[in-house]
RNA sequence: GCCUGGGUAGCUCAGUUGGUAGAGCAGCGGACUGAAAAUCCGCGUGUCGGUGGUUCGAAUCCGCCCCCAGGCA
């Protein structure tokens, strides 16, 4: 079913994003990077006012802010994704805003490795450092851990999706069923995504990915950080979201994606996938309305918020949470008191 | 005032020859270890406009009333 050969996995190997590598290196367990600064990380729903608070606290603590949003990694999209304007970044040092191109994709690992970078240089400024963003994977990265496992090389990627296609979902998954067991096991009916890449890990490594993930070493230790979820009742939240969708359309966020289309990227890609892209595409492409394409991205950006919520309710459930209008000082005690 | 259509889940609508209702969208709940703003799983009681009748049984047939749209006066 694979005959990759085992120079094509090794060149895929040296092809790994070099700072992923220096960070993890490949399966060992790497002792917790201890950071003397107070490290602080805010999570919560999309549009509750993370940024906001954040740069707050950033300006009160002369601390730094750190990105952990997988879409304001790219620079393409700024309105669309809600980044802190020029004016906002000027207030206080930014990391991981922007820094990506749209046609480069990201991955958390790849964010961890650069978080991780960043944390270093704030630390070494005896700085604070406040982690801001929505992307619940990537906290749970940073607080948690990540499988060291080796990037899979694009040719061992593409040889499983084109499996994928020819055999179907039930081959793919009989075949997982013997070399992962675990994961055949855990992961869902159609869910495409895991599915191949559980087998995308066996094909380049050898090694079941339930094994890699059972590795997992956090990369900070538990009293480094203190976090805390922020919170708005349902009603209120979707108000915002609705609001805040009406303000980038009036500024500019069908000028971006236009932009964006002109680029003529794989549609595949990360960036081609934030909230708003896929709507108003079709409303330039004239296949929605300007309305109906506002209230499909609206309608797209509720669920989101509401995907995110229920990830921070399991995956964080131990973190203190705050009401997002409850202003910077005292979301900055709670995250003091949270410090082990 | 008369005629014709319609009034069924938040919205748009299905509902075969009468057996107390079902789709899409919206909504809600959930999962989540390298695409995560991703990927995926699960959830349908609603005075079938009101009321009286026919019937063992009515969203479905009949009477009256109310509302909406269009047409005629």
């Amino acid at each position: 079913m694979f005959p990759i050969p085992a120079s094509v996995v090794r060149a895929g190997w040296r092809d790994d994003d070099r700072a992923a590598a220096a960070c993890r290196p490949r399966g060992a367990a790497r002792p917790p990077t201890r950071l003397s600064t107070p490290i602080w990380l805010i999570a919560g729903p999309t549009a509750c006012g993370k940024s906001a608070l954040a740069l707050a606290l950033a300006r009160e603590t002369d601390g730094e802010i750190v990105n952990a949003d997988s879409m304001q990694l790219y620079a393409d999209l700024r309105i669309l994704t809600a980044r802190p304007s020029p004016a906002e970044e000027a207030q206080a040092p930014h990391h991981l805003f922007g820094i990506a191109d749209a046609a480069e994709a990201w991955s958390v690992g790849r964010w961890l490795a650069a978080a991780l970078s960043a944390l270093d240089g704030i630390s070494q400024r005896g700085r604070t450092a406040i982690v801001v963003g929505g992307t619940g994977l990537y906290f749970r990265a940073l607080a948690k851990g990540l499988a060291a496992i080796p990037s899979v090389p694009a040719m061992v990627r593409a040889a499983v999706q084109a499996d994928y296609d020819r055999l179907g979902e039930a081959a793919v998954r009989d075949e997982l069923r013997r070399i992962d067991p675990a994961a055949a096991q855990r992961i869902a009916p159609a869910d495409r995504q895991r599915l191949t890449r559980a087998r995308e890990v066996f094909e380049a490594t050898g090694r079941a990915l339930s094994d890699w993930q059972a590795d997992t070493v956090p990369p900070l230790p538990r009293e480094g950080w203190s976090g805390v979820v922020l919170t708005l009742h349902r009603a209120e939240l979707y108000a915002r979201i609705e609001a805040r969708l009406e303000e980038m359309v009036a500024s500019g966020a069908r000028a971006e994606v236009a932009a964006l289309m002109a680029r003529g990227l794989d549609g595949r890609l990360p960036a081609m996938k934030a909230l708003g892209v896929k709507s108003f595409a079709a409303e330039i492409a004239g296949r929605l309305s300007p309305a109906e394409a506002l209230a499909e991205a609206k309608a797209e950006t509720r669920r989101y918020a509401k995907r995110q919520i229920s990830w921070f309710n399991h995956q964080a459930g131990d973190w203190p949470r705050a009401d997002a209008r409850g202003g910077a000082a005292a979301i900055g005690r709670i995250l003091r008191e949270a410090a082990p």
